[in-house]
DNA sequence: CGGCCTGTTGATGCGACTCAATTCAGGTGG
DNA sequence: CCACCTGAATTGAGTCGCATCAACAGGCCG
């Protein structure tokens, strides 16, 4: 990990504005956030925080991947979530003066900025529409984890990946029509951890999905060719 | 669902007093709360809300209890969350402008206090200790469902029921040890759901914990004898 | 080239769900 | 007060999904 310092606060309150979180707060509030947040970079394969470890703050990731693990003693893990340029992680350490709930890890080299927690909190009592907005991105964490409780407990696999590749198609193209393509965002073995199974019966299921042409697979590449089927698997009908 | 009112605003404001969400909230706000919130009971059985209805508000529950559930088409069901006295529910649809994650069951009688979306909003940007404590109970929450991801992704149904005995033992008592009893908070059948699992299974279970000298039952009551091997299960190593 | 990581495919075993039968407790009505 | 019904809980037998173990192919990099 890298402290690059205080450096540019004039970069970092551009960057800012971009963000979710941080949408309709005044540019004078803006200006206060981009002072008390540090730059910290990670190269590739770093751990960012420690699942157990007190929670200083939270992070915004402005660029490269990260994971969110929980694993077990024997070495499975299960990723929360992916998060992407743009977001943040961590939030909700910052709230309950507890420890992080998960494991953060660079999939790639990454750059964020940290946001210290007894700061950011003194920050937050001044502006409503920051801590509106914060509200709004725990729901929507909340709302990510209860789809994933969802599928884990009561889906299988297929149906899980299916509704997977239906979620990433909206996301890049507005909607979900035949023939669409999209890029897989990481490695199919994080990918498997993430629908919580492994890289083996992923490749299956995969693999079945093409034989009964409703995708067709090239490397981290997905096309979909027939999406009526894949709304059917993701609802857990027999296919 | 019966609608009992405005009626009696002063103890309502008595009521709100104790719970966590309006701890330290001063007491002005408390009575302006006290007021906009609206009394609704539901008996036994009745749905509260259904999932993927419009969220109007969230509830804070005052006697009874509540399940939450996700189901599928086909019957299975998956308890996200009991809730006791004191607690408040749906509080994360209301700031997702969305519509209610899961549905809300009365597992007994319930007497609510309802929030109404706009005017909760209204009154919580004015408000900075309780948008904060809403952050925490949110905080708590997700937390609340990222162990549960965990138990489900990685763990077998054995040690997410000894993970849950010993959760349930330290709320009763202030520790575990050898000895100490405590009621099931409902039937086995629910409990089941809430474990991911179904009847069947969790019977099973508790049958061949018993059988191994682990813990006795008698009808919903538990009482744990042996609590170093319980935590040897609830984190998954063999017995 | 040789090592390493990722991905694919096959054989096997285990955990947990399904289906079905039975018991038991609680509540209801004759 | 007892017969009856319903829902919960238990137990057994059978099946299935998926993880495990193992072997192997391809791509990337030192």
């Amino acid at each position: 990990m890298t402290d690059t310092g205080p450096g540019a606060t004039g970069q970092k309150k551009k960057f800012l504005k971009d963000v979710y979180l941080f949408s309709g707060v005044p540019d004078a509030d803006l200006e206060t956030l981009a002072h008390l947040a540090v730059s910290k970079a990670f190269p590739r394969q770093a751990t960012i925080f420690q699942e157990g470890r007190e929670a200083q703050g939270f992070y915004l990731l402005s660029r490269g991947s990260v994971k969110l693990v929980k694993s077990s003693p024997d070495g499975k893990e299960y990723i929360i979530r992916l998060v992407g340029p743009g977001e943040t992680f961590a939030e909700a350490a910052v709230f309950s003066d507890a420890s992080y709930p998960a494991t953060a890890m660079a999939l790639e080299d990454c750059q964020t900025l940290f946001f210290p927690k007894a700061q950011f909190l003194r920050h937050l009592a001044a502006s409503p529409t920051l801590a509106r907005n914060m509200l709004a991105t725990l729901s929507r964490l909340m709302l990510h984890l209860t789809r994933q409780l969802e599928d884990l407990s009561l889906k299988e696999v297929s149906a899980r990946l299916a509704h997977y590749l239906l979620e990433r198609c909206q996301e890049s193209h507005g909607t979900i029509e035949k023939g669409q393509a999209f890029e897989l965002p990481t490695t199919k073995t994080h990918l498997a951890a993430y629908l919580g199974t492994i890289g083996e019966t992923l490749s299956r299921t995969l693999s079945r999905m093409k034989s009964q042409g409703v995708i067709e697979v090239e490397k981290g590449r997905i096309t979909i060719t027939d999406p009526a089927v894949l709304r059917k698997i993701a609802s857990g009908e027999k296919w």
